[in-house]
DNA sequence: CAAGATACCTGGCTATACATAGTAGTGGAT
DNA sequence: ATCCACTACTATGTATAGCCAGGTATCTTG
């Protein structure tokens, strides 16, 4: 029986890993496997490649990053993912849509939630 | 089919009115519809009754949270929910979990994802 | 006595991240 | 020649929170 913090930071990351991805992309082109390699290591998120991959196929397929294959002379050609116009405009929406609720957990912290 | 924003927005959204519903009992104690009113009209979080009343009866069973009953001179007797010595325990791992998560996507909107 | 606000709750649905495991190809070092 | 690190991906199955729409009961007011 999965214990119930466990289980509740795993509901808490759904949707920041997508998001997670999208910022990092508007700052550079990166490619998949670099990606994983630094989501893996950040605090709080444990993200596995078997969760960045899928993930990356459906922000394409949605039309917010695109991707370019680039030969490496380290090793096989990386693909590399980069913001399309349309991602930039989503980013832009995710963050306000995130800092509203920061800002909202943020009072909640304090005083609890109030209405009126 | 759903727009990608909104379903984003709902994906984002679990796990945090669990955490708001913690976080407004750690201050005090407050019957159902109450937190159901306050939750409405929080900005981000337009949570509905159906999703709340759910969640009490998932943190009763689990133990984080306990009711009683109190007859109201204005309408029907209400549940007054309260923190467990249990749940009180939780919300103070999930508030350090929370920050965590908060550090790292601060860091990530500054500069990315990077690793090493 | 009907209307409406108050108050509580349930059933069925969807999308997502996770876990785990596997495939496949390139290039450098032993 | 062989092994290892790099790089990309797929498949499948699970669990869960939140959403929508509805249901029920109480109490006050017209």
């Amino acid at each position: 029986m999965p214990d119930f913090f466990d289980n509740w930071t795993v509901q808490l990351r759904k949707g920041l890993v997508e998001f997670c991805i999208l910022r990092t992309l508007s700052h550079s082109e990166r490619y998949g496997y670099d990606l994983v390699k630094s989501l893996v290591t950040l605090p709080g998120l444990n993200t596995p490649e078997g969760t960045v991959y899928p993930l990356l196929s459906r922000l394409r397929t949605a039309g917010l990053i695109e991707a370019r294959l680039v030969e490496s002379s380290e090793g096989p050609a990386r693909k590399y993912y980069s913001l399309t116009a349309e991602g930039r405009k989503q980013v832009e929406q995710m963050n306000i849509y995130f800092n509203t609720l920061s800002q909202t957990l943020s009072e909640i912290g304090e005083k609890g939630a109030q209405h009126d």
